[in-house]
This record gives C-alpha cells, sequence and structure tokens, in this order.
DNA sequence: TTGCACGGACTACAAACGTAATCCATACTG
DNA sequence: CAGTATGGATTACGTTTGTAGTCCGTGCAA
C-alpha cells in the first residue's frame, strides 16, 4: 500500500475519465474532456505523461499509441481527498462536515430514505 | 457579493485561526499555529499580507502592529470549498457525496440520532 | 543616547501547475 | 515516394504556492 501520489485538478479531470472508462488512448481523453474544458489534445497529453510518472496511471502499447488505464482505483483517492478536505475545511471534524452536507444539500424523498437506511445499518453494525 | 478569492491551503490555515477568533495580530495568529505547523513568523506574515491583498482579511491599526479580522465569512469559504471538492471528486453528484460520506464515517449513536432529526426537518421542509 | 528587537513592506526563490509548443519517428494520403 | 498528420518525449514558460529573507522605521532596554 505504498502512499498515493497527489494529483492535481487538472489531473483529477483526467483520471475520471479514465475511472469512468478505461483503457483508453490520449484521444479518448481529450475528445471526453472536450465537453468539460477547452484543452488542447497537447495539455491532455502532458497530463497523462505526469500521471504515469506518478505512477498513477499505467499503459500498454497498442500499435503506435498507448491505451491507459488506472493504477490506483478511484476509491483511494476519494477516500483520501474527502479527509484532507475535511481537515482543512473542518479542521479534521467528520461530524460537523457530514451535518453541514446533509443540511445543506436538497434531498427527494427517496434520497431521505436512503440515508435513514444506511443510518439504520450504521446502528445495527455497531 | 463579489466572488469569493480563492485560498491556498496555507492559507486556510491561517484564516481559520481567524474566523476562530479575531481580530488578532500577526503574533497571535503565529502563536495558534505553532501546535499545528512549524512555520517561521515571517511565513505567516507574508500570508496574512497576501490575504489582506485578496481581501480576504481586513486590518486596522493599533498601535504599530495590525489587527486583522476575516472580510468574508468563514461559512460563504465552506460553501465554495465544499461544492469545488464535490464537483472534483463526485462529479458535482452530491446525494453520492453524502452517501459516501454517511457510510464511511464512524458515528455515535447520539449522532445518528442527530443526523435523523436533522433528516426529518428537512422531510417537513419539503 | 545607542543599538537592537519587532512590525510591516518588499524581495526571493525553488517546486508545482496549467497550458502548450517543439522535436522526431512513423503511418497514412495522394 | 513526398508530404502531412499523429503519437509520444522533451522542453517551455508564466503564475502560484510554500517558505522564508532583507529592508527600513521606531519604540524600548541599558
Amino acid at each position: 500500500m505504498t502512499r498515493t501520489p497527489p494529483i492535481t485538478d487538472a489531473e483529477w479531470e483526467v483520471m475520471n475519465v479514465l475511472w469512468e472508462q478505461s483503457p483508453g488512448t490520449a484521444l479518448d481523453v481529450a475528445e471526453a474532456l472536450r465537453s468539460r474544458t477547452d484543452w488542447h489534445t497537447k495539455t491532455v497529453k502532458t497530463l497523462l505523461g505526469r500521471l504515469v510518472r506518478k505512477g498513477v496511471l499505467k499503459f500498454r502499447e497498442d500499435g503506435n499509441r498507448y491505451l491507459y488505464t488506472p493504477a490506483i482505483p478511484r476509491q483511494r483517492y476519494v477516500k483520501e481527498e474527502s479527509a484532507s478536505f475535511i481537515e482543512r475545511v473542518f479542521g479534521g471534524e467528520t461530524t460537523p462536515a457530514l451535518v453541514h452536507f446533509v443540511k445543506s444539500t436538497p434531498l427527494t424523498q427517496d434520497e431521505i430514505e436512503e440515508l435513514r437506511r444506511i443510518l439504520d445499518e450504521k446502528q445495527e453494525g455497531a
């Protein structure tokens, strides 16, 4: 369980594409991002290269291009990023953070039900 | 409602001190941070200066030094930072984010109760 | 009264970032 | 076969960030 290398905002965009669907070529990623960003393909390639160097992406050759695949599961990053976010914004206090989110997120009836179920499960587990 | 200027990790540390208690001198802040960081006082002053330039902090003179006070409420930043975090990590989907947090946060009985109450309130509001 | 300690202003400076452009090999187009 | 488009590798470059250091004025200690 080597430490996960920190990734930047721009790199998150790229990873989100590949976590969603992989493997993918540089062009695949660039096109997927075209709707959200206006990055030049070159820019995307730079980011892919940096991610490979960091060990967050792997690739295998396919003819003359690379097929990229995440080397670290999204889950790991979600966990870390969440922790560092809560640390920064809520001083590490997860419960206040949670309360804040529940209060400030608009929820449908169904979603409220779902959250209740989850709370029930937690209560049993404990 | 002018846009809130982005603040960095280091700047958050400083702001957290002053949001907690203000006004405060540079030395106050530096000392409050001493437990969490090992920043030189000069470093803290640089950060204070940057925050003032960004308009996130105000100050008034008090003899030969400044008394700093937040110019933007913590609440605004919590909201923004939360939004950008969720955008990045959960692609803007707040409900999955919420579910993730509820599932992954260890909660006491009381906290579970509290969250249930909050859900009840939301349900009534709707 | 002399000098230093502390305050803020300004300057420094390497690493990380965002955002490409250039270089070079090769594959495809005509 | 010539020229061009494409792919990755390398290089670029201004800005932001973390982390101070230097400069200069002044109030306090001796």
